[in-house]
DNA sequence: TGTACATCAGTGAACGCGCGTTCACTGATGTAC
DNA sequence: TGTACATCAGTGAACGCGCGTTCACTGATGTAC
C-alpha cells in the first residue's frame, strides 16, 4: 500500500480545516475548491479523491467546529461540559459573545458566520448547524440545571442571545452599536442564567 | 419625453420588490438578474437601465423592506410605534416571532433571511440592514420607555431574541427544536418587555 | 540489503455551463406642428 | 384631429470570465522477492 491510512486521513483533514476557515471568511459559495486547496498547498483535481462533492465538505467544515477549533476555544474559557456548574456556563457566555471572539473570524463559530447560508444548504448541512446549537445548548442546561427548575427553558433563551446577539453585531457596519449590542446580550443572558 | 416618468419609477419598484423576495428566497448570490427580471416579464438587458450593478439593487431590496412589506406586516399586527405603549411592543414581537412569520419566506424580514449575506456584502447593504435594525428597536424602545428606566437596553435584548430565534429557527431541519426555541425566544422577549 | 513493481494520491488540462455586464438595435410613447 | 418625429425603456445576442467536475497522466511510496 503506497502512502499510509494516515497521510490520507491527514490530507482529508486539513481539506476540511481549510474549508472551514474559509467559508467563515467569505460563505459557502464564495469560495472555490481552488482556494480550498490552493490554502493546504494543493491542487483542485486531488480534491475528489477525498470528497464527492463540494456540499459533502460543507457539512463537514460546519461540523468539525465542534471537536476541532471550537474544542480548543472552549479550553481557553474554561468550559467543560463534565463540570456542570454556573461558573462554566458564565465561562461560555462571555466567551461566545467577546469581542475576540467576533474579531476572530477564521475561529468564530459557524453558527455565527453562516446561518443564512446554511439555512439553504442540504439537509446534511443543517443536521451539522443543529448538533453544533445542541452542543451549546447541553453545555448551558447543564450549567444552570442544579439551581433552577426550567434548565431548558433558560438554555435556550441563553443560546438564542448569544447567537443571535453576535450575528447581529458582526453585520452591524457601526462597531460602537455591535458592542452595545454584543453586551447587552451578555448582560441579558447572565441576568437569566443566575436568576 | 417618451415613457411617463411615472413608468419608470414603477418599473423600478416592481424590480427592487422581484429582487427583495427572490433574494429572500435563495440568497444574494444564488439570484441572477435574469431571474429578477423574469419575475416581471422582462429581460435582462433593462436592468442597466435602472441600476448601476447587482450591487446596488441588494442595497436597495433589503432597505425596501421597511416602508413596503414590513410596514403592511406591522399593519396586521397592528404595531405603530406612535402608539408609544407596552401592547404596541408585544404586537411586535408576536408578530415577528411568530409561526407566519417564519415559514412566509417572501415577506419575511431580510434580518432573518439574509444575516450572513450582509456580513459579507458592501457596506452599503450593510447600512441597509443597520437602518432596519434601527426602526426594530425604536419599536420596542418607545414601547416600553414609560414603564422602565433602561428602556434601550431592553429594546436591544428583545431585539436580539426576536431576531437571533428566528435565524435559528429557520436553519434548523428538526421543526419541534426550531418551534421551542421560537417559542421561548418569545417568552423571555416579553418577560423582558413587561418586568 | 537492494531492486523491480504495483498502487493510488496528487496533477493540471479540458469540458460544460452559467453569470454579470455591454451594446447595437427596436419599437412604444408623448410631443410638435 | 391627424401625422411625422425624437426619445429612451426595453430587447436579446455576445463577451469575458470563473467555477464544479472529469479524466488521462505522473510519480512518490510501501512491498515482494
Amino acid at each position: 500500500m503506497p502512502y499510509s491510512a494516515q497521510h490520507k486521513q491527514k490530507t482529508r483533514e486539513k481539506i476540511v480545516e481549510s474549508a472551514r476557515i474559509l467559508f467563515n471568511r467569505h460563505g459557502f459559495q464564495e469560495v472555490t475548491i481552488d482556494q480550498v486547496m490552493e490554502e493546504i498547498g494543493m491542487t483542485r483535481g486531488g480534491f475528489y479523491n477525498h470528497f464527492s462533492s463540494k456540499d459533502e465538505l460543507y457539512s463537514l467544515a460546519v461540523e468539525s467546529f465542534m471537536h476541532g477549533r471550537g474544542a480548543q476555544w472552549r479550553g481557553d474559557f474554561n468550559v467543560n461540559p463534565e463540570d456542570k456548574n454556573l461558573q462554566m456556563a458564565l465561562g461560555m457566555i462571555e466567551g461566545y459573545l467577546s469581542a475576540e471572539h467576533l474579531n476572530d473570524t477564521d475561529a468564530q463559530c459557524p453558527m455565527i458566520a453562516l446561518p443564512s447560508d446554511v439555512a439553504r444548504a442540504t439537509p446534511e448541512v443543517q443536521a451539522s448547524y443543529q448538533k453544533l446549537l445542541g452542543g451549546m445548548v447541553h453545555v448551558f442546561q447543564t450549567g444552570v440545571a442544579e439551581t433552577c427548575d426550567n434548565p431548558r427553558e433558560k438554555a435556550l433563551a441563553m443560546a438564542a442571545l448569544c447567537i443571535g446577539g453576535m450575528i447581529i453585531a458582526r453585520t452591524l457596519p457601526d462597531s460602537g452599536l455591535a458592542d452595545e449590542v454584543r453586551r447587552t446580550a451578555y448582560d441579558t443572558a447572565r441576568e437569566i442564567a443566575e436568576r
